[in-house]
Order: C-alpha cells, then sequence, then structure tokens
DNA sequence: ATCCTGACTTGAC
DNA sequence: GGTCAAGCCAGGA
C-alpha cells in the first residue's frame, strides 16, 4: 500500500463500508464500488478486501459476494469453506456457493447507507 | 517503464 | 436468455 495523500486510502474506505454491513446481510463489490465513487472498478474493492486479511481489523469480507451473490471470493479466505460458514452462521443461506434469496439479503450502501 | 493479472460489472452477439 | 469480450484501477514482476 501506499501512504497515498492526506486522506484514507481507498482501501480503508472500503473497509470503512464493508464493516459497516450489517449482521445477516450481503453486498455487492459494485455497490461498494459505486458508494466510493469508483463505479465500474468494482475490481478495486475485491483487491481492497485481499488487503484487509492481512489488516488487524475485523473486516466482514465474507458479507461481500459478487453481483450474482455467488461467494467468488471463499477461495482467498483461510479455508474456502470459512465464507459460507460464517454466512450460515448470522442466518444466510448458502447453496452451491450461492446465497440464497440474494435480492433480499442484498444491502446497498448507496441506497440504505447514502 | 511495460505487461499481466485480479474477491467484478456491463454491454454486445 | 446464455456466452464472450471489453473496461476498470492498482500492484507485482
Amino acid at each position: 500500500m501506499e501512504k497515498k495523500k492526506d486522506d484514507y486510502s481507498f482501501f480503508e474506505n472500503v473497509f470503512e463500508v464493508v464493516k459497516l454491513i450489517p449482521v445477516g446481510r450481503v453486498t455487492s463489490y459494485g455497490a461498494i464500488a459505486e458508494y466510493l465513487g469508483s463505479k465500474g472498478s468494482a475490481r478495486m474493492v475485491g483487491w481492497a478486501l485481499i488487503s484487509s486479511h492481512i489488516q488487524n481489523k475485523n473486516i466482514p469480507a465474507y458479507r461481500v459476494v459478487n453481483r450474482n451473490g455467488m461467494l467468488t471470493g471463499k477461495q482467498h479466505f483461510a479455508t474456502p469453506n470459512a465464507m459460507q460458514e460464517n454466512l450460515e452462521r448470522e442466518g444466510i443461506k448458502v447453496e452451491n456457493d450461492q446465497v440464497v434469496d440474494f435480492k433480499n439479503l442484498f444491502w446497498d450502501p448507496r441506497k440504505e447507507l447514502a
């Protein structure tokens, strides 16, 4: 990472939003990216989340899935099953690496947090 | 400095 | 309505 200018870097911003995700809810990378103003660069959100795993803060990265509600990032967790287990622990049903009733559990920061 | 890759998304065919 | 291709920004080789 870099020291950046004077404000928090893109990553810190991502962490903030991710930490604000309510329990039992999920969001998508694109939604966060759009909320941060970097709409279209959803990849960066995922990239930031990779760094989140080395952060000391509790980043519920498992609450972030792709637009399809699919657990694309489970591979990057300590164990591929961790993501699904964590979600299920919060009452979110995951089936075939996909969040059940995703559209209902979807949490849009731009809409809810805005 | 150039090229490649990546936890994504959207538009076109 | 599913599949393919391109765009996006940042970081590592």
